[in-house]
Formats: C-alpha cells, sequence, structure tokens
DNA sequence: ATTACATACCTAAGATTCCGATGTATTGTT
DNA sequence: AACAATACATCGGAATCTTAGGTATGTAAT
C-alpha cells in the first residue's frame, strides 16, 4: 500500500511505538492508524505488516490475544516488557539515524530545526 | 561499515546529494565524507556503494571519469542533467518521509521541529 | 442479484537493497 | 615482514518490502 521505498528498518519502530501509546491494538487498526497520521501518504501493505508483527511476537516483543468483534476475528497486540524496553531502544536507533542523514543531507542543519 | 539497518532506500539519496554539492567524487571518498559528517556513526560498506553507484550509472543519473592519481586508479563520478533533476526528487521524497515518520512517531510533533 | 467496498486475517513468490567476506593492487607505517 | 590505508570490485546470503493472491463477513450501490 506504499509508494514510499523508504519505511525499509522502521517499520518495526513504527509499530512498537504504536502500541507503547494505545496498549493494543490489531493488524488493520495500525495500518489505518498510520493512513490517519500521515494523511494516507504512508500506506502499510499487509505483506509487510503481518510478517513483521508475527516476528515481532516471535521474538517475545509482543503478546497475542484474539477476540470476536460482531463475527469478526480480531487479533489483538500488546507489548511484553522486552517489547517495552525495545521501543526505547528503537526509538533512539532512529532519531540518532534521521539526526545523521540530515547532518550528510543538509549541510545547514544543527540540532533543533527539521 | 553501518550498523544500521535504516539506510535501506536512502544511500541513493544520499550518494546524489553529496556529488550535487561536490561536482565529482570517487567511491572511497563517499565513504570517507559519510564517516566524517557522522563522526563515524554511519559507515557506507563498499558492498552496498559500489552496486549502488553503478546502478545510477546505467540508469544515466552519473558519468564517470576514470583519473590516474599517484599510480592510483580513481573513478570519478559526476551528476548528468538526469541526475540533478533526480537530486531535487529524492530529497522532497526523502524530507517528506521523515516528516511523516515523526507524525507517527511524535505525536507533539509539528513542522519546525526535530 | 451482483458488484464493489470495507473490515480482518493470512501466505508466497519475487525484487530490492544492504552486509560481510573476499579479492586485487599500491603505498606508507611499524 | 606485517599491517593499515587507499581504491577498485564482486558474490553469497540475509533481511525487508511489494504484488498478488486467498479466505471470510457485512454493507452499500447498481
Amino acid at each position: 500500500m506504499s509508494n514510499n521505498n523508504l519505511i525499509k528498518g522502521s517499520l518495526q519502530t513504527i509499530i512498537l511505538k504504536l502500541l507503547e501509546e494505545n496498549e493494543r491494538m490489531y493488524g488493520y487498526e495500525i495500518t489505518q492508524r498510520v493512513k490517519e497520521l500521515t494523511e494516507g501518504e504512508i500506506k502499510i501493505t499487509e505483506g509487510a505488516l503481518y510478517p513483521a508483527l508475527h516476528k515481532l511476537e516471535a521474538e517475545g516483543m509482543l503478546t497475542t490475544e484474539i477476540q470476536q468483534v460482531e463475527n469478526r476475528v480480531r487479533k489483538y497486540y500488546s507489548l511484553t516488557q522486552d517489547g517495552q524496553k525495545e521501543v526505547s531502544a528503537k526509538m533512539s536507533e532512529l532519531q540518532s539515524f534521521v539526526g545523521n542523514l540530515q547532518r550528510i543531507l543538509d549541510p545547514e542543519w544543527k540540532p533543533g530545526l527539521v
């Protein structure tokens, strides 16, 4: 669902961060939230999302609980303790990377500006 | 040379932008410049750089000229006209992506802040 | 009635992109 | 003599995403 090939590597961080803020979310909800927040500019494809969720679960970052909602099955994901630690790690990794990117691409750039 | 798996997708932009600022650079020089600018935090691996350069050349974004410097062969790359257009395109793509990322990851964020 | 869209899950093949290892060759340092 | 730095390159493998498909329910439009 995304025209952008830049998400690579940051999808996990996005998932973890959204779950930090929302306690529990299901897959489809995540795709919609991202679409909302970016006004349709970033669309998480299902082919990327579900494997990523399964991987994070296998790594012990997430737990799931399945719930029936109006004849529809929903699989809710939430952070484990390890997952909560991982959010901070992944976030500072990403912020530092974005900072470095600015230093490369924008010689005028100083921390404090976009 | 990189501990970061987040470069994915932005390496081309980095190459193009550096060449916009420097007119002509050779491969090794690019790795060193990036290392300098990020204080060693981002290291472009040769296994990533050279294929990327060759691809950009094949796509007509870059031209090369080989030069002998103190018994060492250097392959200088510079932007073609298409390459110059591509820099702007790739840059605004990346900036917009970073903006969207901030909107997802930092609900407090407003354009104008990191 | 059928099509289409939204909700909700999933997988599999293929492409892309990067990393790590390895190779060649020269020069300078220890 | 061995190692680090400069400078190019390729190849196998890993990781990650896209495209396309599949299943299933409910609702709105034609």
